[in-house]
DNA sequence: CTGGGGTCTGCACCAAGGTGCAGGGTCAAG
DNA sequence: CTTGACCCTGCACCTTGGTGCAGACCCCAG
């Protein structure tokens, strides 16, 4: 395994080819090619006859796209915090507001999972709940008796 | 507004239809007719002619199920809290078991929010980092330095 | 120089979670 | 009894985030 980059190729290039990032990074190779149309990886070197080259900091980089997924962040935004993170971002007054903005998304979103947390220990504590009682229910979707602030309403 | 149920309806059943649920829960109304297909609202009682009509704890169901979605679940998830709360579940174990994975799936997300909300701090605080080196990337998109774990790779 | 991997491109397809639209029934008001 | 707002069903379509597949290079070993 691996015996492939062997004694042909002993420069100081440590280069992957796509399979091998994907192995490293742990995703399928067709992801990083989509993931390359998003822009989200950044279009690699080719050799002569038209193989990615990756470097070993793409494994970062993708590992950084999953984990941020796997936090809820969409593609998109996590584009806005790589682009953050190149430093390749319009205004750097720009940066801080994304940046704040996110750090309000995170602590709200921690917020609501402590929320449900306990209302799930509670569940448990308290044995089943009937219907519309649950407090599971109750504690993520009560709208706390003030109206309904009806965001939506189409068709 | 609402003087639809008006003087014709003055009897103790304050049912909803369709569009109020849609309204009062801020969801479209498709969405609704689309939770119900997939089992996460039950079919509710019908006028003579058709008309869904439904009770006020169902505008708690939606909002949950709106809540909970937002908090990374997904519909399928959101239907096994539902079905755990309604008490229709296989066996109490199992619920305990659901709730217990639940709970630690919740407290990994947290931390690894918290993890993020550090190195976007840090990040704000250093100034924008330069490429591989972001504590950002670096701080979710870290291998450990021990070798890929490799968890997929197909194609 | 032939075979078996690996890789390329483009296109089709998938699942989740909806959204929109046509065609038709309902119902209260004017 | 017509009009307009609302509702019904079914079907098509959309976006996100990928997967899979065909057809064709590339490349190294035997």
């Amino acid at each position: 395994m691996s015996t492939r980059v062997s004694r042909k190729r002993p420069e100081p290039s440590p280069t992957l080819r796509i399979s091998e990032l994907a192995r490293a990074a742990g995703v399928g190779i067709p992801t990083l090619r989509f993931y390359e149309r998003k822009k989200l990886l950044p279009a690699p070197e080719r050799t002569e006859s038209g193989y990615r080259l990756y470097e070993p900091h793409h494994v970062t980089r993708v590992r950084f796209i999953r984990r941020a997924q796997e936090l809820g962040f969409s593609l998109k935004e996590v584009g806005s915090l790589l682009a953050m993170s190149d430093g390749k971002v319009p205004s750097s007054t720009e940066v801080e507001r994304f940046a704040a903005a996110k750090l309000d998304a995170i602590d709200a979103r921690v917020k609501d999972l402590q929320r449900m947390k306990r209302a799930i220990l509670k569940l448990m504590a308290e044995g089943i709940c009937a219907g519309a009682e649950c407090p599971v229910i109750a504690s993520l979707g009560g709208a706390l008796a003030t109206g309904a602030p009806a965001r939506r309403a189409r068709n």
